[in-house]
DNA sequence: CTAAATATCTGCGCAACGCAGTAACTGCGT
DNA sequence: ACGCAGTTACTGCGTTGCGCAGATATTTAG
């Protein structure tokens, strides 16, 4: 196995993810940044502040108030001043509106379960850690590259 | 190892690629759409037409054409009629221009170099396989998002 | 009690996008 | 040879997401 193959696959691996959340995207009539906001809600450990959706998307806090505007307005999401620091909003995903995302993830899930049925109980511990290591490096390459500006 | 967390572990690797995606875009001061239409260039067998770049991406046909224009005012690609179907355009990148990106890309793969480093060559072996598996898998998921409208 | 820092929101201009229509070209049938 | 449908790419136009800079409310430091 060359490396040069194995990160030529990355590349590819990388862009069908891109596209793929574009054509969930465009499935729900959402903007991809909507849904990958939504993705973070379910995916990321809460709580949510408006600041922390920035941070994870991105996005600078003007426009990350108008994505949770988007958001709020389409019934995905409700907002509400912490009590404790009432400069701070807390964002929470309303649950029976993220259904519609749910069912089309575990539609499409489907397809994943079946994929990963196949490999052994070992492998599947190896594509689970792997997945998580490759999350804390995707993270720390994003932060050396905002700090880099 | 359960399937939901394997799932829910999915759907953060997802979200951090999509995120990777959007700071690289960010650093060399480009829209994700053109780093994710470069990273197909180089990671997608060629030859390239501007509608293809439209399929690939999920843009329209007129947005493609303005997604080209930016790429080759960039300096990135050129365009070229093609001689045996003077309707269509070939595009084509531009190997000096894509070595921002190939620098930026290699400079960060050396973490992944190192990640997949540590595995043994039957593990990289099936972490390549399943790559393979899952770009084809959400080929296929994709084209029926699309297909339902 | 004032000043600096923090969290969110708002006004404004820019630009990417989809849509619908247009122009150039190919290939078909007659 | 001709015209007509189908294909490929491009062009206005309106909408909307985005960054930037400044405003507002609240907390924290001195």
């Amino acid at each position: 196995m060359l490396m040069d193959d194995l990160q030529q696959e990355s590349r590819r691996y990388l862009a069908s993810y891109v596209m793929f959340n574009q054509a969930v995207a465009d499935h729900l009539k959402l903007h991809p940044t909507d849904v990958q906001c939504l993705n973070l809600l379910t995916a990321e450990p809460g709580p949510f502040t408006t600041g922390r959706i920035a941070e994870l998307t991105g996005l600078t806090s003007g426009s990350a108030t108008r994505l949770v505007d988007r958001l709020e307005k389409a019934g995905y999401v409700v907002r509400h001043r912490d009590s404790t620091d009432r400069r701070r909003v807390l964002v929470e995903p309303v649950p029976e509106a993220m259904r519609d995302l749910t069912e089309l993830w575990s539609e499409l899930s489907q397809g994943w379960r079946a994929m990963f049925a196949d490999y052994t109980e070992d492998e599947r511990a190896l594509l689970y850690r792997h997945m998580q290591r490759t999350v804390e490096l995707s993270r720390q390459q994003i932060a050396r590259l905002r700090d880099k500006g």
